[in-house]
DNA sequence: CTTGCATATTATAAATTTGTAATATGCAGA
DNA sequence: TCTGCATATTACAAATTTATAATATGCAAG
């Protein structure tokens, strides 16, 4: 392939949304309206605060999360909604398809020793 | 969170594509109408055949591509072209996303010094 | 300016991912 | 059965990711 480089962007914000914490935090911030604090999220999915920050600074580095500050309190929020759903859609779309691959593939073991 | 397992599923998905090599294999396989072979894809890739092997692996492993064999020969195809695809948009807009916030912080610090 | 709260950063060890080189498997034709 | 080709697997070292604990920063009330 020519231009390789290109790839090595695109899997960093791939690598930013692969993992289960990350996942987590953001599938929360979508569902809510408003920007929501480090302690709050820290809280809601029982983890660390410094675990927490750390994880949305990664986000807030490959632009998935921005932030809004007052006092101080710093608020998480995602940046674009549309195309963090898009990508949770295909997640979600290619586990399905690997649960409905491991349930045929146990349905013709079953049927095998029938 | 109530169910924390559910993002590990999703994460281990995620994570069979935020590599830039499974990416340019997969971006690669939806331009194709039929599998390809894996020294083809080594080929096209500049890769050795054993990388490549491994990766198709992974990918195989989580669903997202299927295999095809004749003689003594694989070839691989994605299983499901549009959610790869909606995956790929997904994040292609992030990288939009991020290049766009980048330059509007270079251009912010442009203007700071006229 | 000192105290307390919210957040960020650092150091660190354990776990995971990665590519390479070598080897194994498996199939088809001679 | 032997040979050659296509693919898979293994062992391994280097690099990356992860969570935790400890520490630092930064702001606002008193």
């Amino acid at each position: 392939m020519e231009n390789m480089l290109i790839f090595e962007f695109k899997s960093q914000i791939a690598k930013a949304l692969a993992n289960p914490l990350r996942l987590a935090i953001c599938e929360y911030l979508l569902t809510e309206d408003k920007p929501k604090c480090v302690n709050h999220i820290a809280k809601r999915l029982n983890q660390s605060q410094s675990n927490i920050s750390k994880h949305l600074s990664i986000l807030q580095k490959e632009g998935i999360v921005s932030v809004e500050k007052e006092a101080n309190y710093v608020r998480y929020y995602i940046q674009n909604k549309p195309l963090i759903q898009c990508f949770i859609d295909a997640i979600n779309g290619l586990l399905e398809d690997k649960i409905k691959q491991h349930s045929n593939a146990l349905k013709s073991i079953s049927n095998s020793i029938k």
